[in-house]
DNA sequence: TTTTTTTCTTGTCATAAGGCAAGTTTCTTC
DNA sequence: GAAGAAACTTGCCTTATGACAAGAAAAAAA
């Protein structure tokens, strides 16, 4: 079992060792294929991810029945639908592997054991949780006032591996354009 | 003290009877003046507040330096700046009293002790976290899949008092539009 | 009340992005 | 490797929203 990444994740002050070891032992390796569905609206979610290698993306289903894209998830990221994992509902996102993937898995009755017993776990989960709705709230800050055009240059920087591997639809849908557009701010920044 | 409001916010499943008044009895009573702000950009969030009565905002400065209106509160919501409160950095959001407020607030070291202390808290704590998050990435996705027009009508049914007590300008930066775009939205709707 | 400031409206013109449709190019798969 | 299906590009025209500027109305201050 190669510790080395989830020793990386579950970093903590509050986690010591022992409790670290408990973390990395409750999670087991998984495998998906590209093209797999993770996770389908609709469905409960059983636990979450950690992405080994590989690439995915969440979507839903806006009001006119197009997929949006919420986010994309490379190696060494969480892959979670908090939703429904956290409230034991339905989930409105699907999870979609863009690439064959590797990932460690955790699931959520065990989770929740760690959660409860070790207090480190819970700061460390407030703390990602956290971030996730800063990412998200300063997202849906930028999606009106950048334009498509530097809202693709920002995923450049912040995520290159994405516009490498991800076809151009999803990453259209992504940004909140077209493809047709994208197609178009593509052509202008080469 | 006026448990009414506090009870119901915190009602949950797996907080008892004592625990919830211990949680109760940890917030004291603070009142604010329209245009008071509340935490300002820079500073550290020291709690976070109840309202009890009146209209807050929250906002950002964006790329081109203009306000950028993230979250309107209205009574019986909790009024927090996250990732400050919870990573102990500074705010880079602002906090903004649009009329006379009355509030409670509970500061973060008790927050804290209740966190670690009642795992019914800790559990009620993720879900509000969960809402919250799912509430932002919604809103990123209909920023730009939804007409200005749309997330308008929309405001007016989900927050109503929100149109009734808001300069304009304020919805106009929550919408992401100019107030001059919203000043006419607004005549073509009435 | 009068003055000043802020908030809101309206006009004209510019621009980013969408809708639709026709073509290419690139992947699948048989 | 040929046929079919996706993925991507390009053209033409429309539309939502922005930028700037002037003025009206309302609210705050004096």
């Amino acid at each position: 079992m190669n510790k080395q990444l989830l020793s990386q994740v579950y970093k903590h002050p509050l986690i010591n060792q022992d409790e670290l070891d408990r973390i990395i032992e409750s999670h087991y390796k998984v495998a998906f294929k590209k093209g797999d569905i993770i996770l389908k609206k609709g469905e409960i979610s059983k636990g979450y991810l950690l992405l080994e290698s590989g690439l995915m993306r969440s979507f839903v289903y806006d009001y006119n029945g197009n997929e949006s894209t919420t986010d994309f998830y490379s190696k060494h990221e969480i892959v979670i639908e908090v939703l429904s994992l956290f409230q034991r509902i339905p989930s409105q996102e699907t999870i979609h592997a863009l690439t064959d993937c590797e990932c460690w898995m955790l699931d959520f009755a065990i989770f929740q054991e760690l959660y409860h017993s070790i207090p480190g776990f819970s700061e460390w989960g407030r703390l990602w949780m956290t971030n996730r709705l800063f990412h998200f709230k300063q997202r849906s800050v930028e999606m009106v006032t950048i334009s498509a055009k530097d809202r693709y240059l920002q995923l450049i920087k912040e995520k290159p591996e994405v516009v490498l591997q991800s076809p151009l639809k999803y990453i259209a849908s992504y940004l909140g354009i077209t493809d047709t557009s994208f197609s178009r701010i593509r052509k202008e920044i080469s």
